[in-house]
DNA sequence: GCCAACGTTGGC
DNA sequence: GCCAACGTTGGC
């Protein structure tokens, strides 16, 4: 199993409106970049991520698990993009912040540090748990 | 709200 | 196929 991780403004797209969706969850349409949608077509049932509030919040504030993999994204005709559907897991007792993230070493390799604009990102086995021990899973 | 970093576009 | 110009993202 493969870990990821999830960017939205929850001025466009929340958390509380991800969990919302419940287990129907969503479609990750919208991204138009290469690399994110690379990402998005690794993808398998059952992979989890982190989903993460840019803009506003900076912070990982819940989990979620892809319920369909990579398929045409409904939101244009154009078929170079695809995307995935992802379903709210649980949320994350205590937020991991952007900055507690930076002030952590063994972070600091992280997509997101490193490539702080690519929405859809792969994340390792240690900074998967490494984060779920700072948030309090 | 600013602006650096990055990705994409299109003229040559 | 290069690269300048442009648009967007996202931390600050």
């Amino acid at each position: 199993m493969a870990y990821w991780l999830f960017k939205s403004e929850p001025d466009a797209w929340s958390w509380d409106q991800q969990v919302a969706k419940g287990d129907e969850g969503e479609e990750w349409g919208g991204v138009r970049n290469y690399q994110a949608r690379n990402n998005m077509r690794l993808m398998k049932l059952g992979d989890q991520g982190f989903f993460y509030h840019s803009r506003q919040g900076l912070e990982i504030v819940g989990i979620v698990e892809v319920c369909a993999e990579a398929h045409s994204d409904s939101t244009t005709d154009d078929e170079r993009w695809e995307c995935v559907d992802i379903k709210a897991v649980k949320s994350v007792p205590n937020p991991v912040s952007m900055k507690a993230i930076k002030a952590n070493p063994e972070l600091e390799e992280m997509v997101l540090v490193k490539n702080s604009r690519l929405s859809v990102q792969p994340v390792t086995e240690a900074e998967w748990k490494e984060i779920c021990r700072m948030g309090g899973l």
